[in-house]
RNA sequence: UCCUCGAUAGCUCAGCGGUAGAGCAUCCGGCUGUUAACCGGAGGGUCGUAGGUUCGAAUCCUACUCGGGGAGCCA
């Protein structure tokens, strides 16, 4: 084999010439005296037709005993084909296998989630699981694209931590030498201190949250971008919100439309997904939740069927603000005009996703967090750093979260936040 | 932690008191344009585990184990 190598995504730019082709069998047909070789090869999927006889005797054999999955290098000569799902075609010419694939488990008929999920490290070969991976990439990367030029400084927080960074949730325990340590559950702490070195920052990594949740919109590990911006309040935090939510979506519907495609996702319902959002208030919210039947009262946090009920009014994720300083996290700052709520928002996307953005002001004022301290009970030792921030320059500063799995899942129209991380950590399951 | 549903061939499932079944996968045979190809044949089972009811249990009951979905909590 002497031809050009060729990628399957290129393969275009080869119509009439023979080239080869890396990858695996995906699949193949057979009809006695002429075969159809499905490869994939991470790029895309295309099919190579071998007839008996123009190939002979024995590369019809060798490409008989293939089985689904075994690696391969394909040689043949591109053509366009109106046949063909992707327009082209290879009219093969010689095969040699690489490595064999004896029995493997997943068939192209359908299968349960327990098993897949077994065979996760195998289930990323197919074409849906392909272009949901290459989705995130892709919303990694407008994340990137946008914090990066938008002057924010990528800054990495510890993934090992002395304790809660909130307080509330359950975190997961491990030893550092003598002392115990605990996986990060968010690092905006962290963030916050780099905002004060570098103004506008964010992380970008993963966080771990030990609750026993097992709902499709859960991880125990996940992933999550904090930008924090120093000198920034409240209304500036929803329009960076806004804006970045924005940038992905539209990232996404001009760089994977494709993946879109192969997923079946109705990209008309993302179309709209432009600034600025629906925005309301958690008072307004409490009272539309209560005249359209639900039991709810001010002071309450939502559910998520709240959420999801109050987000299937709107077509593009709806923004609600300002709840009750009681339901939310210590370091929030109080409205001025009204301290029994805070300056904070959360994102809801639509379609029942759920919350994919929470954010808020931070309080900057010394006296008032040490107060906080006080009444959460949290212990000022581990956090003096977190106060040293508010005794030196301490400036109004703001942030937020966006979880990254579920953002994607909505992207995507996927069922379940799991698919949407190559290697999902759920309740119970840690293998692979 | 609670509620709810489930576990039968490698996979997806049917069978719901009376001899363990189908499709796919695998193997063999057929087919020169297949699109989860199709057609014929073969092999393949401690019916999640342990008890109980019954002449008889995959089927009914109890407990346990494992898993799905949801609630709470969260992104």
């Amino acid at each position: 084999m002497a031809s050009p190598v060729t990628t399957i995504q290129n393969v275009g730019a080869y119509v009439g010439q023979t080239v080869q082709i890396h990858g695996w069998l995906y699949n193949k047909r057979s009809s006695g005296k002429i075969q159809f070789l499905q490869v994939r090869d991470g790029t895309g999927l295309i099919q190579c037709v071998a007839v008996k006889s123009e190939v002979g005797e024995e590369i019809f054999e060798r490409c008989n005993s293939l089985t689904q999955e075994s690696s391969l290098t394909v040689e043949g000569i591109v053509r366009e084909d109106a046949r063909a799902q992707g327009g082209y075609e290879v009219t093969l010419v010689g095969v040699e296998a690489v490595g064999p694939s004896q029995d493997y488990p997943i068939t192209l008929k359908e299968h349960g989630v327990d098993f897949l999920l077994d065979h996760r490290h195998l289930w990323i070969r197919t074409p849906r699981q392909r272009a949901i991976l290459k989705v995130r990439a892709e919303v990694m990367r407008a994340v990137s694209d946008y914090l990066d030029s938008h002057d924010f400084t990528r800054v990495d927080p510890p993934v090992l931590t002395p304790s809660s960074c909130e307080g509330t949730t359950e975190l997961f325990e491990t030893q550092y030498f003598d002392e115990s340590a605990y996986l990060t559950q968010s690092g905006q702490m962290y963030a916050e201190a780099a905002a004060m070195a570098l103004g506008k920052v964010y992380s970008f990594g993963p966080v771990f949250r030990a609750e026993k949740s097992k709902t499709r919109r859960h991880l125990i590990e996940f992933w999550m971008v904090e930008p924090e911006m120093a000198f920034a309040e409240h209304e500036e935090n929803m329009q960076v919100q806004e804006s970045l939510v924005t940038h992905i979506v539209q990232h996404v519907l001009t760089h994977c439309e494709d993946e879109l495609k192969a997923l079946g996702r109705d990209v008309s319902k993302l179309a709209n997904v432009k600034a600025p959002f629906p925005r309301i208030t958690y008072d307004k919210a409490i009272e539309w939740l209560k005249s359209h039947g639900h039991e709810i009262e001010w002071g309450e946090d939502f559910g998520a069927p709240h959420e999801s009920a109050l987000a299937e009014e709107y077509d593009r994720p709806l923004i609600i603000e300002r709840y009750p300083t009681s339901v939310k996290a210590f370091y929030m700052q109080p409205d001025p005009n009204r301290p029994e709520v805070v300056l904070c928002d959360d994102m809801i996307a639509p379609e029942g996703y759920g919350e994919i953005i929470g954010g808020s002001e931070r309080i900057h004022d010394y006296k008032l967090l040490a107060e906080r301290f006080e009444t959460h009970n949290l212990p000022t030792d581990t956090y003096a750093w977190y106060l040293d921030l508010r005794k030196y320059g301490s400036v109004p500063h703001a942030g937020f979260g966006l979880g990254l799995e579920r953002t994607i899942a909505w992207i995507c129209g996927l069922e379940h936040v799991r698919e949407a991380i190559p290697f999902p950590r759920l309740l119970y399951r840690l293998y692979p």
